[in-house]
DNA sequence: CATCTATTCAATGATTTTGTAGAATAGTAG
DNA sequence: CTACTATTCTACAAAATCATTGAATAGATG
């Protein structure tokens, strides 16, 4: 048998790291654990999977040092090894938007009244953040807020928000954001304040966007 | 049959992009379409394998639209459908170099002399060049370079190197690039020049990085 | 030490992927 | 229209992947 040239040794080692992220629920997977560390059996709910499964999935990436565990009691609690990695699955993301129409397509069919929905990204709140009074709120359950969030953000996570309403600063523009692009929690949320005839936007960028482009978001 | 959620058929979508990056071949067929255009048969030398075979592997990757073709006479050329992919392929090749000490080690392993050999990045050239004499050659297949090259980068394929040696200006020194960091080919080259006395030192970024990074190299 | 429990392992069938050889195709060139 | 040729399609056997169930494990808790 012949053996292999240091060519194909080379890209054999990196198809471990593609490999690892060609299966849907993978991706899946390191997408939520961009946002928040998790054990295994959080995850399988998270995913609607068996937990031996999830286990499974969660080997194949440790395997391609995609994500590290820590123990904690009885749990193993899975995260993201590094930034690299943050930026590996964000390229993939941006690359399905560009590409799939029906990416794009699922996304904005959810959207209960798309035309009235504006959309923003990180650097556009910045921007418009120095013109104009805005209040960014986080609508991810409490926890994750909790694990990290985007610099003077607010929690009001999406279960309490009809209830919390009154909080809100009158007169402000409320930007709501959730977990990052593919996240309709926030869609949810502008829905729910333009109801009450607050003005509302969503931010398409979460927190991991937030974290790569270091960006500080400077107070108003 | 449950019918798929929101989220997982965005999932899948986007798993139609990592799942074609999947296979070592198809990753060798991007990088080295990353640096020119290439017909079915060239393709299927470039990484000895059968021209059936080059050909699926090559439909797997259009069907994810992460290439384009056209035709010329009887060939069929493929490229490099859009930036978006150029980036992709860049990161899965950094995070490569991070995390599989393997990668690294098969790259320096081929390096004949390792501790005399001088590596730098696309921004160190870009400061030395300003206070160093510096002359910056391609060593690639001289096609490559008439598809694309660095500014002001001077085309001296490595085969021809040895011949060619006196067209150097003395007293420069020489930055030899190829393909980028997973290419061997500036290794060789700076060996060469090394043996004539020349100082030389390789640039581990080629064309790619220098494109993606839309940065103008200025003459010294 | 014994119990409990979150996680991992093992075995299983169903499905998908791989690479190749040989046939078919589509479009060029004469 | 005919010959030619680069590419793609087909069929196939070997190998790998996938999700699940049920058993095993490792470590915490009392």
């Amino acid at each position: 048998m012949p053996t292999e040239t240091l060519k194909e040794q080379v890209y054999r080692e990196l198809s471990r790291a593609t490999h690892a992220l060609s299966n849907p629920k993978r991706l899946e997977l390191l997408d939520i654990l961009s946002n928040k560390e998790w054990s295994v059996e959080e995850l399988s709910k998270e995913i609607s999977m068996s937990v031996a499964s999830t286990s499974q999935h969660l080997q194949v990436l440790k395997l391609a040092k995609l994500v590290n565990t820590r123990r904690e009691g009885n749990f193993i609690i899975y995260s993201i090894s590094d930034d690299s990695v943050l930026r590996l699955v964000s390229v993939v993301r941006d690359l399905g938007f560009r590409k799939y129409a029906e990416v794009d397509k699922l996304i904005n069919d959810f959207k209960s009244d798309k035309k009235d929905l504006e959309s923003i990204t990180l650097e556009t709140l910045i921007t418009r953040s120095k013109k104009e009074k805005i209040i960014l709120i986080d609508v991810r359950p409490e926890e994750e807020y909790n694990a990290g969030h985007i610099e003077h953000a607010v929690s009001i996570p999406l279960s309490q928000l009809k209830k919390r309403v009154h909080e809100l600063p009158k007169g402000k523009t409320v930007v709501a954001y959730c977990r990052g692009p593919l996240c309709v929690m926030a869609v949810d949320a502008v829905n729910i304040l333009k109801g009450k005839n607050i003005k509302a936007l969503r931010m398409e960028d979460g927190y991991t966007e937030w974290k790569l482009k270091q960006k500080v978001f400077s107070k108003n």
